[in-house]
DNA sequence: CTGTTAGCGCCTTCAC
DNA sequence: GTGAAGGCGCTAACAG
């Protein structure tokens, strides 16, 4: 624990009342500038640094903001936490991150946790097996600001900010059925998130308005609690569409993980890819151009969602906003295409 | 701020005394059966969670941990920090990350405000832009526990827990020889951070013991502070290698960045890999095995790194240790042979 | 077994 | 201009 001085170290030193040293150190207009040069000298020749802790208890304020994410080992998650501390320090806030691990019971914990540690504001990205957001509406109601981001839910009533997920899996869908695929498999997450379904609708109404029939045969879904299971889904799913009497000629793989792995997977199986199969998905991995082949991919503003998350969060801790105005912002992926998604003359 | 009902309350709902509240719900010895359950009860009921800032304040520790690393938007980081919290979150401390970006003034601000929020210990691995330890010296003998990760160095005197930068870089550099390449060049950081440092002689030691001479023109080094110049830095001095009279015949990275930055680099210039140029570097990315070529790695146990610094950290804040026995801890990498290194039949 | 008291470090009236 | 007093929520003596 900080043990710097304190106001009464000072106080005493200087012969001096510590209200009197609060209040020059806080440059309070009812102290004399002789004086406060005293303090202020005092002060910074020994390194005295106010407690955070007594300040906070002192003033209902902690200055701080609970961040929950799923996991903090995530190329992703790590870009849009990335945008949240910029903000939050530009804002002299501090974040404490904490991670659900995609889990309901270790997302509450970690609320519970945070909340006790008196944050100011609440940033939270739900796990994927949360569900059923009740203890977050009792949090809200109980006056703690939050803002939800990247994934969103119907259920709190509140400031979000996300990707346009409908738009990117549009994209992606369409931009492959322009390139001569027509048929194309999705692979997903077994979860309700918002972030599957907003893209599944995207890909189904790619494929409607550029005339082509969904194939519910070509729509898997992976289990995405941990890497193992998802790997193993994803494994069987890749052999499944093979063997299939026909066969896709394209994926377009709803998540950074599954777009990652399922590249790693079809190498590995020997297929040779776009030539066998193209391939893209949402991922916002900087290797995209050093993979084989080049992987096309929807690319999401992370940084930008994390720095938007946390200004709204502020804006509503400092009560700059009315409760009116709830905004729901989904911002504009990019798509990056790359030769995972080449048609080659000798494809079929 | 959290507003949930204080001990205050419930000893008024209960007809109580708050340190009887305190007691019951710490679970003394001191208070009946009965008396605790409606307590326990009562508080349950109306959410009661304690304000951890007063109970810090109180009892001049935080449980939390603060924790500088250069990046939180860093694959290897990110890997470190999920090991950090593990451990810390087993042992109920709250971790608070903070990013110098490189830069020893934002450390500095980083520490400062750690300090302040009153951390009971510091986990840092040191911006590479840092080499005046005084700060970080003045803060130990102001009796702030601290534990070195990754980045060590000779100035602090605590425990330090990192990779065994040596052998990796030796392993690396003996596999390339063994496998038949013999002009073997390194490209390093322009910083003194002994990982860099470590490497090269690990390099140098690899050279030497299998009777390579060094060539100093193989060795460059670039600038680490930012994305932009490592760039710039990195196809500099790959078109050098390429002019000179006699080329290097592989390349051994020596950090995450230079690694994927560089593969994809000569994927963009043209070169073919491993027959033009065989690489191999330092970097802790699953996609590996999903570049082109599949890609040779030094692998470092980064999650372990970040448990073993967090217990030491622990241990070291709860005075389970003896400040006598300072250890430096060099965990074994793992090197991973791809295909990036396998000598062709054709490279001439 | 339960209550009283005091104090962690800070800030904020309100006197002087 | 400066200081004294009180209290944020909690715990830990010490009484009863």
């Amino acid at each position: 624990m900080n043990n710097s001085i304190t106001l009464k170290d000072i106080a005493k030193a200087l012969n001096l009342s510590t209200s009197t040293i609060s209040k020059a150190l806080n440059d309070s207009y009812e102290i004399g500038e002789e004086t406060k040069k005293k303090v202020i000298a005092y002060a910074t020749e020994h390194h005295y640094v106010p407690n955070r802790m007594a300040k906070g208890l002192k003033q209902g304020k902690s200055r701080s903001i609970g961040v929950v994410v799923c996991s903090l080992d995530n190329n992703f998650v790590a870009q849009m936490l990335d945008g949240i501390y910029k903000i939050s320090t530009e804002k002299s806030y501090q974040i404490i991150i904490m991670q659900s691990k995609e889990s309901q019971k270790q997302e509450i914990a970690c609320i519970d946790l945070l909340y006790s540690g008196g944050i100011d504001g609440l940033l939270i990205s739900p796990a994927c097996e949360t569900t059923d957001f009740s203890y977050l509406q009792n949090l809200q109601e109980s006056g703690l600001p939050m803002v939800l981001f990247d994934r969103l839910t119907d259920q709190i009533n509140t400031h979000k900010v996300g990707a346009d997920n409908f738009k990117g899996a549009y994209d992606a869908t369409s931009h492959l059925i322009n390139n001569g695929f027509t048929r194309i498999a999705h692979l997903t997450t077994n979860t309700k998130l918002s972030i599957s379904t907003d893209r599944l609708n995207g890909y189904e109404q790619a494929l409607s308005d550029l005339k082509i029939t969904f194939n519910p045969a070509y729509l898997r879904s992976c289990d995405y609690t941990d890497t193992h299971k998802l790997n193993k889904d994803l494994e069987e799913a890749i052999r499944y569409y093979m063997a299939l009497p026909e066969p896709p000629d394209a994926i377009f793989t709803a998540t950074d993980q599954i777009t990652t792995r399922c590249l790693s997977l079809l190498n590995k199986l020997g297929y040779s890819i776009p030539k066998d199969l193209a391939l893209i998905g949402f991922t916002n991995t900087e290797l995209a151009d050093a993979m084989n082949p080049t992987l096309s991919t929807i690319h999401q503003p992370a940084f930008e969602i994390g720095q938007l998350a946390a200004e709204k969060l502020i804006s509503l801790i400092e009560g700059k906003q009315q409760e009116v105005d709830f905004e729901t912002i989904k911002m504009d992926t990019q798509i990056m295409f790359r030769a995972s998604t080449q048609k080659t003359s000798s494809s079929h």
